[in-house]
DNA sequence: AACTATTTATAAG
DNA sequence: TCTTATAAATAGT
């Protein structure tokens, strides 16, 4: 018989995880894992801190503190190009076209914009220097 | 002498760390890690996800896929209450303040709203259920 | 900034 | 879900 009860945690190649019920189980999981860390980052450092996550169906979820709300509207304020026109009909679409979708992500995000990569290479191993 | 060379990871109280060096240390350490894990998240399970922290000194790091605004956008978008009437000059602080500060992060948030708890009693050990 | 011992997160079952 | 073994994150050096 097996000695052991299971194999413990694995590693996982960083790709889409194709059954769906594994995908969803990962899912809320590391869902509830992010906010967590978002939680202990605004405890330990006193950080402002807001996480919005939506699932493939859509669903949305959030962290936020004080509130995701205010967090948003800080970068996007922070971000906006100085003193440009200030035509907009439905604000927050207008925000987000205004700047450009990838934009202010490439201003304040690491070099690394989206990728599948799961383990950089020893040289990359720091990931997400801002 | 010491045969371990350090005494590894500790565990350490869910408060603000008081050493300003420790602090901002561990907010490098750990903020990185969220970013990782977001984009992990996103990798996975075809998730979009943004995450946007301000350190205690103000500057804003990101991550998001497709961007932090194409998320922030859709979440604020979501939660507006219907057939709200659309007075605004200054489109974002209007939406904040329109749904009121925690309004929307209760919506969608746990039952948890931030607090400086570390660890949770076994009955609320389940954290961040959205 | 790099190293390790340890805690924490989580893939499988 | 809940458990368990292991991978991954990270506190202290």
């Amino acid at each position: 018989m097996e000695s052991k009860k299971t194999r413990g945690k694995q590693k996982i190649e960083m790709k889409k995880i194709d059954k769906e019920v594994d995908r969803l189980v990962t899912f809320s999981k590391r869902r509830s894992g992010i906010n967590k860390k978002a939680s202990e980052l605004v405890t330990l450092c006193g950080a402002e801190v807001g996480v919005v996550v939506f699932s493939p169906a859509g669903k949305p979820f959030s962290f936020g503190h004080p509130s995701v709300e205010y967090v948003a509207n800080r970068f996007l304020k922070q971000n906006r190009p100085q003193s440009q026109e200030d035509s907009s009909t439905h604000p927050l679409e207008a925000q987000y076209w205004r700047v450009g979708i990838n934009e202010l992500n490439a201003s304040t995000n690491n070099a690394m914009s989206f990728s599948g990569n799961s383990r950089l290479r020893k040289s990359e191993k720091r990931h997400f220097r801002n």
